[in-house]
RNA sequence: GGGUCGGUGGCAGAGUGGUCAAUUGCACCUGACUGUAAAUCAGGCGGCUUCGGCCUACGGCGGUUCAAAUCCGUCCCGGCCCA
């Protein structure tokens, strides 16, 4: 499935396939949590270069649920995306709705027990239950591609104790779901791919344990989860380290959340080859435009972190700035706009906006895809 | 002309003797955002500062008081009512 080239040693260039078509790695998927990338058209994501996206388990189970995703004939028709869908299992929710959550909004988090979760529904305040059967049986009605078990991904800084005992239990919840995946799906030819979320916070033997066990259950390809929750970004790339080496070449390795584009060029480095972040789309939002710094393919190359920068462009020295966003970009934006304009928009808030910022940071963590992937 | 209510920081609008450089909202400035409860959130927002304070400010001027955005007099300006 996966080949590595390059000098680099670690780094892969490869194909997956899924239902839907072919995926080259390594690549990047914009978020469509709740079935849309937010402000843009599918085809308008198709055409930045996107190959896959990723769709949330836990949002559309809630909304608009599962069952009628599946009765229109899948997610890929229901939001009219013909390519692949990685629909993440609702494992990172637990997290990112907890005990955070709890403090900041006074809203009740999660229960965490071994057969499930329990969530309350922020919007609705109406109590719900998600096991790892579950969570499988509504990436099957949504009509995943690529079905993520259900994980528990503890928040930093985390306890041995607790890291141990997440680990446990995702390695548990993965066994059921391969279990009942495989039931549901018995032996059809064409099926969704299963993957497994390796855990185990910042501790190696944790980490390495996660993946072995992970890895003794032959799954379709493995995800690192639990990075990016706040600890130090060494302690990231330790993790990676750890248990890169332990997952089987040939299968696609996925590090999820992640994040800045020289957090992505480290681990492609690495060996990783699927990605996933909110930070070009929901940052471009808030007015972070993702810039090209000079020769940024001869300095991806040579590992160069300086290949990019980034700006606000809600800053008052733009006001007058009637140079294009990036001379370097040749996207819908930067083709037609100035940053003038692109201020102007974001300062009277016009939902233009947040399109345009969105198209462009995605065009820019695409096409820094292509070059990691020598395409 | 008479009566009456009012004039507060870019705007709206609190405060009605000391705890007021003055609540709050908007606007403005800056920052954060990593498997999206996120077009969100946080901080700043008179000037100067050796960071302890100092100076200038609640329409103008003049008073009362140890002390006034707050009380009194007067003038200017605005809304409403009566002639």
């Amino acid at each position: 499935m996966l080949k590595s080239k390059r000098k680099n040693k670690s780094r892969r260039i490869g194909k997956i396939k899924t239902i839907h078509g072919e995926v080259n790695t390594p690549f990047f998927m914009p978020i469509a949590t709740k079935g849309a990338v937010k402000n843009l058209t599918p085809e308008e994501v198709k055409n930045l270069g996107a190959e896959i996206i990723l769709g949330n388990t836990y949002h559309l189970w809630l909304r608009p649920g599962d069952k009628l995703v599946a009765k229109v004939g899948g997610l890929h028709k229901f939001m009219n995306w013909n390519g692949p869908i990685l629909t993440d299992s609702g494992g990172f929710q637990v997290f990112s709705l907890g005990a955070k959550a709890e403090e900041k909004y006074g809203l009740n988090g999660v229960k965490l027990s071994d057969e499930g979760v329990e969530f309350r529904d922020p919007i609705d305040g109406k109590k719900c239950s998600m096991t790892p059967e579950k969570s499988i049986d509504i990436q099957l009605n949504l009509g995943s591609d690529i079905i993520m078990v259900l994980d528990e991904c503890p928040p930093y800084p985390c306890s041995k104790k607790e890291a141990k005992k997440s680990v446990e239990r995702t390695t548990e919840w993965a066994i059921r779901c391969k279990k009942y995946f495989f039931k549901k799906v018995g032996n059809r030819k064409s099926r969704p791919l299963l993957f497994g979320i390796v855990q185990g916070s910042i501790y190696e033997d944790l980490r390495k344990e996660s993946a072995k066990s992970l890895v003794s259950l032959d799954l379709d390809g493995y995800a690192i989860g639990g990075v990016a929750v706040g600890e130090p970004r060494e302690k990231m790339k330790d993790v990676l380290k750890w248990v890169l080496p332990l997952l089987p070449q040939e299968k696609p390795r996925y590090l999820m959340g992640l994040g800045r584009p020289e957090e992505i060029m480290e681990a492609v480095n690495l060996g990783i080859d699927m990605f996933d972040c909110v930070i070009p789309t929901r940052e471009g939002r808030h007015g972070r435009i993702f810039l090209w710094n000079g020769n940024q393919r001869s300095k991806i190359a040579n590992c160069k972190a300086d290949f990019y920068k980034t700006i606000n462009i809600n800053n008052e020295k733009f006001k007058n700035d009637l140079s294009p966003i990036d001379k370097n970009c040749n996207c819908y934006l930067c083709r037609n706009y100035s940053r003038a304009y692109l201020r102007h928009l974001f300062a009277t808030k016009e939902p233009l906006a947040l399109r345009l910022a969105s198209i462009h940071n995605l065009k820019f963590y695409l096409d820094l895809m292509k070059i990691l992937g020598g395409r």
